[in-house]
DNA sequence: CGAACTTTTGACAAGCATCAACACGTGTGG
DNA sequence: CCACACGTGTTGATGCTTGTCAAAAGTTCG
């Protein structure tokens, strides 16, 4: 049995926990070819503007989505952790309406566009997982709106810490508590419409108010509830069930390499 | 005959333009089971954390995406028109993650979600059409974020009005430089993240500009390309084929039903 | 004709942007 | 090993865009 077939199972575990998938289903998501490749932090893996034919699967570190105005001006809209899938819109749309980029050192795994579509033909119910999964994405782009346009800078910021610590814990990253955090000051701004100087002042305001510490490339949050209410963050958007399947996905492996 | 196979025909139309289907995958579009309903605006499609088990098609007049911050404040995450469904996303996952709300008086066309789900099974090429519809959605989401978060408020308005008038277009509502228009300034100002003062200050620049005549319930607009450049707007976003796709399925109407 | 909504206007305040400079850590080359 | 450049974070002063509050005028509709 070959190593690789284990590199796929974060995507086929996120995509079980969205969908029942049966024995097969789930086995032959982690079948799928793939060549793995580790890219460096700001390495362009989708362009604007551009038709991409690859397809590939986030292993490790995160990837963020953003386009620009034409002055210039950066927007980030969303950002990827391990287990999620990148390009798989752009591949069936002519081309992409936004850019795809590297946060952090990141390991991927290449999939063809090819496989993945005759991977949704032979098994109907992948398919619909790998769209809810999107309906979700866009679930997320909803909520991201909202806190660009309706939310003061507090509680923008505290609302991204919030979503990426939860977000993270679903993933099996981190504990949800305190984790890698891999955003500049000058990102974050990009990501909720401030600019590099207010996050700053906002950070320290967010420090002061004990509600987090924020040290290079790591964050603790002593109280996510309160954080949580700082941010107006509510869960639902997320769509995370509150049953834990990865256990169940956990018993597939076992039966299947041992 | 039935009138009633006439009904979805928006529908058929725009999924053939996203992806070309054949005539029996057309048809079948056309002629799911559905009921006709007509509702006041105001009336709500889809509320926020429930589940709806219903799907609808949009036959005239405009509905909303919104949501609101726990404080209140309500952010408009997009607008739906002739030919768009509305709630097959809910329908996919547990609970719906944001409102839909009839923005004008509206026609709509109930189709149970079961029939949608039979018809994907039976022609996998609609349910790619569908699904590339969806991400299409998510790519006007994209943009709606860096409207709110980059664009400042004249930029905000002016894309708004550019959105609507090509998108109008494309469905065959209206020419592109003249259309109904279905807002207040106070849902202009929730769709664009300011105050209802401030749109009403932004409106009054845009039309000593000469950008827009904006009459209450009816928008000209001059020339398009000049509110194009004021409202920082390109048109990759929309994800529309250059090439005119009406007439092929009115063609295939013709041979159906003569 | 009055009630309710929408649009418009004014005065004022505040959050946030802008500009500029400096501190800090890190890696690189002389 | 130091000097230097570079990216990032921090701070201060200033001003503009936008929000807030309040009230009046216009509009729609029963």
């Amino acid at each position: 049995m070959a190593p690789h077939a284990f590199v796929l199972e974060p995507v086929a575990r996120k995509l079980s926990a969205r969908r029942r998938l049966s024995f097969d289903e789930a086995k032959a998501v982690k079948l799928l070819p793939c060549k793995e490749a580790s890219l460096d932090a700001g390495s362009y893996l989708v362009r604007e503007g551009e038709k991409s034919h690859v397809c590939c699967a986030l292993l490790s570190g995160f990837t963020y989505q953003h386009k620009s105005t034409g002055s210039g001006a950066r927007q980030i809209l969303a950002i990827q952790l391990r287990g999620d899938l990148i390009g798989l819109p752009n591949a069936m749309l002519e081309c992409a309406d936004h850019n795809v980029q590297a946060l952090s050192r990141i390991k991927v795994a290449l999939i063809p566009c090819q496989a993945v579509a005759d991977l949704i033909v032979r098994h109907p119910a992948v398919g619909q997982a790998l769209w809810a999964e999107s309906l979700v994405d866009a679930s997320l782009l909803r909520e991201w709106i909202l806190n660009v346009g309706q939310r003061d800078a507090k509680q923008r910021i505290a609302h991204l810490f919030c979503e990426l610590a939860l977000r993270q814990k679903a993933a099996g990253i981190c504990s949800g508590s305190d984790y890698a955090w891999p955003m500049t000051q000058e990102q974050v701004a990009d990501a909720t419409g401030m600019t590099p100087v207010h996050v700053n002042r906002t950070l320290q305001r967010l420090r002061s108010d004990g509600l987090i510490t924020l040290t290079a490339s790591m964050i603790r949050i002593p109280d996510l509830e309160a954080l949580e209410i700082a941010g107006d963050f509510s869960r639902g958007y997320l769509h995370q069930s509150s049953t834990e399947p990865a256990v169940e996905i956990d018993d597939i492996d076992r039966n299947l390499y041992l």
